[in-house]
DNA sequence: GTCTATACAGTGATAGAC
DNA sequence: GTCTATCACTGTATAGAC
């Protein structure tokens, strides 16, 4: 199932402007009130990470959506609501896999193929949410209301930081790097993933089929441990399946 | 000298609102004329490169440049052009230095560095630039325009891809790179370079002070050069004396 | 739950005084 | 060459009919 097709429950009826008669749903009011909510943070989603947050508009979404402008208010309070129940989710479980992750027992290197692991499925979960994240940073870094941003990305960073450090230390990565920059490095190159995971055409994980999904998970694990692997090492295998298994069960 | 000491000319009087006397500046008309227009740009770069072309208004502009709003069009036909102003020679530069990399007589290898140079180079010479080609690519691709950015960015592409292609036929770089990924990898891991530039804490490569800056592009060389090369070569000397002659005199 | 209608601030841009 | 004043438009958001 590529990330395109996944249910999105769109329903692109040409919108009986009148005349329609009403739909028997009563008994599904609940579900469905909950639907056109999930329907419209998806389609934000989508818009504020191709278009920017700031330089998409509520009248775009609405037309997305087939609503009128007016008609979202009963769903969002603002249009930064809608961005705060994209983004937060994906972030809390950005934490969560941070601290699962320095709580591991295992040598600096698993643990950097076990992060980077993570990051690539939240990427493929939510793509957009992560774009965003990327993109409107600034937006999202001058904004009190979005620290909790910020914090989680600060705790991101000194993971990374602790475990290249600790590898250089153990002698699995080699001596002399830059944390600092291989950190922006690393970052910038797996956000060119994100964007990967959102054209569509990579196989999810859980499929049997998952085989261009693990083409490119092995690509930038390859290349990011050529990057810091001491150069006696650059050939050892990668063990990363034992990592892999972290992400089970979300 | 750090980029943010450039001569900016931002003649950051407090504006004499009115009773002012006249400067005898006459005879300098054509040349503060210039100045103005080079300091209107400079100021659009910034915000622009920081912000966002369109979530930066004209407002903003004017009330950096102690101007106000309706006196920009006296230089400007529109923000449009202001961005064109921007963005036009940095890309024709890049279009040229791709050219002029591309018909080196050089091997895959040198190529890659004098490419990898390069871009460095113009990320330092012009970081705003680059940022905002960076950031606001999904305008600037939606925007007819801009059809000249696109192209020289997929030249570009192009470039890289026949030089890995190259290596790997020729045994410098190792087999079996997917160039597609590789080269995103590339693009995004120097984008974070910019930034960097832009920070302000790097010494041009004129200065006879240049550590830092040295020491940068060659942290960016090394990594790169872990991810394509051959194992067996992956404690080579880099060979980026010879590859950086090419960007004396521009 | 959705639409109509609209308030109100901010946008890019223009015309003409100085 | 810069300012004043203002236009037409688009932005988010609201109130109330249905």
């Amino acid at each position: 199932m590529t990330l395109n097709q996944m249910p999105t429950l769109r329903t692109r009826t040409p919108r009986k402007k009148a005349g329609g008669q009403a739909l028997p749903r009563q008994q599904f009011k609940d579900l469905a009130a909950f639907d056109r909510r999930a329907q419209l943070l998806e389609v934000s989603a989508q818009l504020f990470s191709e278009f920017g947050f700031e330089s998409t508009t509520i009248r775009q979404i609405a037309d997305r959506a087939d609503f009128l402008p007016g008609s979202l208010y009963y769903y969002f309070r603002s249009k930064e609501e809608i961005l705060h129940e994209i983004i937060q989710e994906p972030v809390s479980k950005t934490s969560r896999d941070n601290l699962r992750i320095s709580s591991l027992n295992f040598d600096a290197e698993h643990r950097l193929i076990a992060n980077i692991i993570a990051r690539l499925y939240r990427f493929l979960k939510n793509g957009a949410a992560f774009t965003i994240l990327q993109n409107d940073r600034k937006f999202l870094s001058g904004h009190g209301d979005f620290e909790y941003v910020e914090a989680v990305k600060n705790k991101s960073i000194e993971l990374l930081q602790s475990t290249l450090n600790d590898g250089m230390q153990t002698g699995l990565f080699r001596k002399g790097i830059d944390t600092s920059l291989m950190i922006g490095a690393i970052s910038r190159m797996l956000s060119s993933a994100a964007s990967l995971f959102r054209s569509g055409d990579i196989v999810s994980m859980d499929n049997s089929l998952s085989y261009p999904l693990d083409n490119v998970v092995d690509f930038y694990l390859d290349c990011i441990l050529r990057m810091v692997r001491a150069s006696s090492r650059v050939d050892d295998p990668i063990p990363r399946a034992i990592c892999q298994e972290l992400m089970v069960g979300d």
